[in-house]
DNA sequence: TTGATAATTGGAATTATTCTAATTAAATAA
DNA sequence: TTATTTAATTAGAATAATTCCAATTATCAA
């Protein structure tokens, strides 16, 4: 069952359409609405499934039109998102990744101890972690020269 | 060009193959001279495109496997592995993301804002990052009751 | 060497996502 | 309001990374 959207939502949802030079949709309304109403993460598939109790005519092009439109609007954040291919790296210390949006390069980058520690301790007791990603995204400049060891 | 695999590393690949019950072979060598070649972080395909110099019968079938058996040696990390759906939340809050390995259920983990400068100041000044992704992968207990607001 | 088991192989299958071209809806101008 | 322009939606085809499969080949231990 999805809730409608409350008119706070509805506001901030229209205002950042329009910020953006985009138009307010039946469809657009009702996905935010879809995930406003369970807050859990759910995969665009889902999301569908959701969307067309309520409005049977949707389409899962629209459900990933509207995703994508509002993940760039800033409304909602994109988990997991990566669609290129994974990557491998045989770098066994700790360290983190910087990714350029123009190049799709990826450079590691180090991660002190003391950092890695800190990371761990915003995590709530009850979730155990076995694996910690730090991902960066952004604009690199020049170029990298040195050549690691194993 | 794939530089023959020095003796530390051989060693290594051959220990942790061993320790986890598996065999040591050419293509297994191989495909870990390719990454230890040429330090970027290259795709499937890239290492598939270098392994055949030098190995013109390998498969992308067994560098796919390759790559997978040294990822679950410890031998290799995997960046940006996650295959599966992009999943999608309406919290604009700064927050960090982690996923139960069991259930797939992901969760939204608040993110103080002083770990957050920390994790920018690692960052060597040429690169500018514009987004950050912390992500957890573990064990969940119990069941997230709160519904968080927008 | 032989037998048992694991790894490799090529190709088919899968799956999430993107693309495409036609239709429909929204915003703007007359 | 109506006409016009432009953007959004739609169904289905296409794509791309990865996994699966069944047959062959290689490795290891006895």
């Amino acid at each position: 069952m999805v809730n409608p959207l409350p008119d706070a939502a509805k506001k901030l949802l229209d205002n950042a359409l329009m910020e953006h030079g985009l138009r307010s949709t039946r469809q657009r309304e009702h996905v935010f609405a879809v995930l406003l109403t369970k807050r859990d993460h759910p995969t665009a598939d889902e999301v569908y499934a959701r969307a067309k109790e309520g409005m049977d005519s949707i389409s899962l092009a629209t459900v990933y039109n509207c995703l994508e439109t509002m993940v760039s609007c800033g409304l909602v954040k994109a988990v997991n998102y990566e669609r290129e291919s994974t990557r491998y790296c045989p770098n066994l210390h700790e360290h983190a990744h910087f990714q350029d949006r123009k190049t799709g390069r990826v450079y590691d980058v180090d991660l002190p101890p003391d950092l890695m520690a800190k990371m761990k301790e915003i995590l709530p007791s009850r979730f155990e972690a076995d694996s910690i990603e730090l991902y960066f995204h952004g604009r690199a400049e020049g170029e990298s020269t040195s050549t690691p060891t194993i």
